[in-house]
DNA sequence: CTGTTAGCGCCTTCAC
DNA sequence: GTGAAGGCGCTAACAG
């Protein structure tokens, strides 16, 4: 009794025919005000909705766009499908998420999800830069955009942070505020080496500064700020100037 | 050229017939190995990506469910978000996210594209307890889970936090700890009312202690910092303890 | 303006 | 084990 109500039972119980149903839906001004309101009240009374599995088949392809990202507990990420959902609203479509977890499997799941499901795009922030599989997806005709700290992110359109300069100002910024001892919290160096490269930058400039590197399995909050309280004379400060301005866009 | 390889193309290419791949795709067992191997290859050569939507409409809903939280970046529905997606996982099925951003409209909207795209299920955090849309969302047939802060969830399937415990757990904590004068961070009193209600009841246990509300307009941690900060004495104390018990579950 | 027709791409049931 | 036919629910073209 549920979506068992198709549209084919809407136009039998109005007495119009099929095609007139499927033009209240999506043509309205194509029909008369008559017809248009005695159709909406079948579809009311019936509970009709309409199949979205069937139109989209038929119109091949979708309003949605797929969105896959780290790990979802991550404020920076949590902005980012903010903002993306908005963006995309705009245009009248939709943004769905998934987060990997930081798990290649899950990546892979949800990439090959979305393209089953014939999203009309895809946001990625990719475990580990471009893989083959995300390769074959752009080839595949699948408009693609990736979040990435990786420099070898290709052809690819891709929204990234300056890591270099994002180091550069945290550190700048530490050492503005008279402290000489600054830990770098992140992940293994490989994957942050361009923010490592910005904060030593930084720490260059004034002598008497020492800099040590200290790996986090995850990149939580709480992580981090765990890391930090078994640090002798670990205080918060202030916040760091604004970040926006290190944000660099790529179009591949 | 994209996904206009199809599941006939393969059939073509490897020289069997459409239901033959079909097997391979969904019921290996059925095909001779040497014939599996033949059309595995076409299909990698191909590039071809089998079509959710026309399997699904044909299945009658797939294996996907929507989740609808308030705010991605509220930890709370992070942590749930990961803990759904895990456990969907294990049935072999996917979550895919959206977030209401506390817009009704937007609540609204996944509620319908949801359904339109005949999840399996859906959890919804409900911007304002179960809407007559979401009535009607069950009444059709979508199996629903509740998350949600409030009592009048009617007989629907929820699973709620026990407000008034977690209340009387965080103030005793607090009072514990020697801190007389406490704030209570929170959207509009009768959003939280049993939190506050467990709230006061642990102030009322020992004399001298006073609780004061402070109405956050939104629900985010960046949110209750900032107001915390204008306090006078605030701060920062050891963790409360493990609230998990304080969560309830209903089966409606 | 409204009715009719022909698929979208796939899966399932039955013969072979 | 494999092949052919029918239809899931809907939309886009036309014909009326």
């Amino acid at each position: 009794m549920a979506g068992s109500v198709g549209i084919r039972d809407v136009a039998a119980r109005a007495g119009v025919s099929i095609g007139t149903v499927s033009n209240v839906l999506n043509k309205p001004d194509l029909v008369s005000e008559e017809t248009l309101i005695k159709v909406q009240r079948v579809i009311d009374e019936l509970g009709f909705v309409r199949n979205d599995l069937a139109r989209q088949l038929k119109m091949g392809g979708g309003t949605t766009f797929g969105m896959i990202v780290l790990n979802v507990a991550n404020p920076f990420f949590a902005e980012l499908a903010h903002a993306s959902e908005t963006a995309a609203e705009q245009l009248g479509c939709t943004v769905v998420l998934g987060s990997s977890d930081q798990l290649p499997r899950r990546e892979e799941r949800y990439i090959d999800l979305f393209e089953e499901q014939r999203v009309r795009g895809m946001l990625i922030a990719p475990l580990d830069g471009p893989t083959a599989r995300i390769r074959r997806l752009r080839e595949r005709g699948t408009p693609l955009v990736l979040f990435s700290n990786h420099r070898d992110t290709g052809d690819f359109c891709t929204v990234a942070m300056d890591g270099d300069a994002g180091g550069y100002l945290a550190v700048s910024h530490l050492v503005e505020q008279g402290r000489r001892h600054i830990a770098f919290l992140g992940g293994p160096l490989h994957q942050v080496q361009d923010r490592w490269t910005g904060a030593m930058r930084a720490c260059a400039e004034t002598s008497g500064v020492k800099l040590s590197h200290i790996d986090t399995a995850d990149q939580t909050i709480a992580d981090g700020r765990a890391a930090g309280s078994g640090w002798p004379d670990c205080r918060r400060i202030g916040p760091t100037p604004s970040s926006r301005r290190t944000i660099c866009l790529r179009s591949g």
